[in-house]
DNA sequence: GAAGGAGGCTTACAACGTAAGCCTTACGCC
DNA sequence: GGCGTAAGGCTTACGTTGTAAGCCTCCTTC
């Protein structure tokens, strides 16, 4: 309630929310999301861990900020696109769209464990609003009615960010065991050793691994780019979204 | 390595895995996914919590034996439908597909936390498999190479099995605190109130959840039908594999 | 110079997963 | 029939987590 507050404050300390929050993202970049706890970020900073309840008001609201964090940056690079031209023909949103998306999820390519945090947030950043804003925009330039431009973010969904949720993620990078157990490299090797176990069971399966890595499926979870399936699979809903659009218009 | 255990093994106690995993699943549909902790389990089954490591090996054996239930009756749902036709046209396999994974959303929808925990597994259920098994079959009877199939698992990311990840949940059914702090009606309000805040910032959003909701955005969050969002999101998709699938066969 | 608050520190607690080890019971075997 | 064995319960204890409570020491402002 003190009104004066907003920009004098003095600095006594070197400690700021905005530190704080920086050398979590460092921390989470570094270690891994599990390894991001109160006492963890206060020995990075070189103070005590209840001082950070100084900064932030709890773990909740740390990760809020640290999402936000990763927000600004994602808004940021998104910023830097060229902006779109009034004159552009409709038809351009989808181009558009698409690069907005890509660069987004460039920079939560940066920070693995961003995804998982944003997901279990309950409460909005700004610039996460504002960047779905800018994308609203997009599509009404591209004539979307604003029933389509709602019915299109859901269908999107986590990819509007630029994250997909894969179910089976081979290198659990959004997992937090950064320094837990030690088998992590013969995954998909055991995995693979499974399936081949319950072959019978799942015929289509086998096949297709056996098809699509047709050096005989020993190394199966590696063939995979992610970037060619991310960008595979936000091209079907653009254009399924361009032909609604377009049947929109008569 | 005792082999002349499989069948026989009188059992001295009523606590089995599986009444360990049952009474697990049941303690998570009840209170929530938070709630499910080994001591709380252990008071659900009248026993102490140490007792349960003679039936599953710790917490992620845990997690992975309930997921397996919920694989297993969503399985078994899914065996229920009638099975496909060996004469039915090409064209079926999307009916087929889109009724095979509505029928698991079914299911998981009377587990709200199962998404959640699905996603955190780094091992396969058999059952989970033999899902994806018989998604694969029904694209390969409808004319998918297997290279598409494998895209289309891609792109259909969780949707596969009936969720979507939406990245803000208003009503965090997945969320673990369930009996912790208060506020969770006024969410979505507090949430309007938050967006009309900042009216001037995200222009777009603003209109559209003023025309969207046209008696006036006074309560912006409750007007999404999950169900039907699903379905639009996933119909897209299927629409898309379908054209490719049409376009591979020349 | 007194007042007060901002911001550090120490201590303490409850809840979590789980390691270690004890005790009983029931079964298989001589 | 007695005995070894192990399955399956229980108790105790430890380290880690988030964080409540309170102390002290500055710096700032009347």
């Amino acid at each position: 309630m003190t009104s004066s507050q907003t920009a004098g404050t003095a600095p006594r300390s070197a400690l700021t929310r905005a530190r704080v929050l920086e050398s979590a993202v460092v921390l989470a970049d570094r270690d891994g999301l599990g390894a991001l706890t109160m006492r963890s970020l206060a020995r990075e900073l070189g103070i005590e861990a209840m001082s950070l309840y100084h900064h932030v008001a709890n773990k909740e609201d740390l990760l809020d900020g640290v999402v936000d964090v990763v927000a600004a940056e994602i808004q940021d690079a998104v910023g830097r696109l060229d902006t779109q031209a009034d004159d552009a023909p409709k038809s351009a949103w989808k181009p558009a769209m698409r690069r907005q998306i890509l660069t987004s999820r460039a920079v939560l390519l940066r920070h693995p464990w961003a995804s998982t945090v944003l997901e279990s947030r309950t409460s909005f950043s700004l610039h996460i609003v504002r960047y779905f804003d800018s994308l609203i925009g997009l599509m009404r330039r591209g004539g979307f009615s604003y029933d389509l431009v709602h019915h299109a973010l859901h269908a999107l969904g986590s990819r509007a960010l630029g994250f997909s949720q894969e179910l089976f993620e081979p290198d659990g990078a959004a997992a937090g065991s950064a320094a837990g157990g030690g088998a992590e490299e013969g995954a998909d090797d055991a995995a693979t050793a499974m399936l081949m176990q319950m072959a019978e069971q799942v015929p289509h399966m086998i096949e297709m691994l056996a098809e699509i890595s047709h050096e005989g499926p020993e190394s199966t979870l590696g063939w995979c780019d992610d970037q060619t399936e991310f960008e595979f699979g936000l091209d079907i809903i653009l254009d399924g979204l361009d032909r609604l659009a377009e049947r929109e218009q008569h």
